[in-house]
DNA sequence: TAGTTTGTCACGTCATTATATGACAAATAT
DNA sequence: ATATTTGTCATATAATGACGTGACAAACTA
């Protein structure tokens, strides 16, 4: 129907969650999962698949957990949608393996790839860390900077970064 | 998968295929099936919704068929796709009911309505005059303007204009 | 130091639901 | 008669999510 995958969303989501913490600070999935509200079974197969495209290490075991491989600079929105997608198609001809008799000279197909061609440049521009930048304006927009922190728990010790800060 | 409907694709060449006729010409829709590969029962489905969408006028029984009941110039390629596709929305926020924590404050959900009101505006640019156009275009730039129909039926009287033009 | 515990990721399977695609048939209008 | 109209059914694919088992590494304990 049009639209971007429900786990593509969550996984643009862990990234940027993410991205907000210091460099190289490591947090358990179940961590990023309550916070961003995402179903733990789901969530093994988005950060497997981040992991595998190269964009967090994970590290097992105890006190294990995810941090972000690049900077968040580094990385874009296509980088992880493509991930999570594939390669990126609002519509490839409609018959299959390019015996489509109308090809290449079809007026429908040559819009279908210029909308496409459009959303694509415009995610390779968005880095993570204009992501970043938008929520902090978005939140400085606001009266109360961070007023009612919206039903997230503060009853129990969210992070327990002992010594991860400086490994 | 973040492509758009088959049904979609085709009603836009259904579309297009009568904006290439002269004004106000009614064909079975059998014809434009046959003409565009259609498989005849989504066909059925794609003129009523394009019919009830205003985009096609229908004329039961003998002699009957459907015709544009507007200029290519008065339609955009929006109108077709929403009418298809539902309003037009990349990414509705992951919570349902918006009682998602994150609301507008989230920088994910502004970046997904950035794209999508850019697709929006392209597409609602986008008329099928202009489509006509492209193809006039693409036909010029072949050197043997039309070859090779590719395969498209001659052996049979493809049209049956009887008095449909005048009407 | 050696062994155990514990909290984490890794991977595979299954169930449920939603959606897309298409065939078919009965009804209706001209 | 010949089209459209409308509704039902079947099938295939994909999305979403739950579970369970195993592998792994750090921390703890004796």
């Amino acid at each position: 129907m049009f639209r971007v995958n429900r786990q593509t969303d969550y996984a643009v989501r862990v990234v940027l969650a993410l991205s907000k913490m210091p460099r190289g600070t490591r947090v358990p999935t179940s961590e990023i999962g309550r916070e961003m509200l995402i179903p733990p079974s789901l969530l093994q197969r988005i950060v497997a698949e981040l992991a595998s495209g190269g964009f967090i290490k994970t590290q097992p075991g105890r006190d294990g957990g995810i941090s972000l491989a690049h900077l968040p600079s580094e990385i874009t929105l296509l980088q992880v949608v493509e991930q999570f997608e594939g390669s990126l198609v609002i519509s490839d001809c409609i018959l299959k393996e390019g015996d489509c008799p109308f090809e290449s000279k079809c007026p429908v197909s040559c819009q279908w790839k210029r909308l496409n061609d459009l959303l694509r440049n415009e995610m390779e521009r968005t880095t993570f860390e204009q992501l970043l930048e938008d929520g902090k304006q978005i939140e400085a927009s606001m009266e109360f900077p961070a007023s009612t922190p919206l039903k997230v728990v503060v009853s129990e010790p969210i992070l327990s970064l002992t010594d991860s800060v400086n490994a």
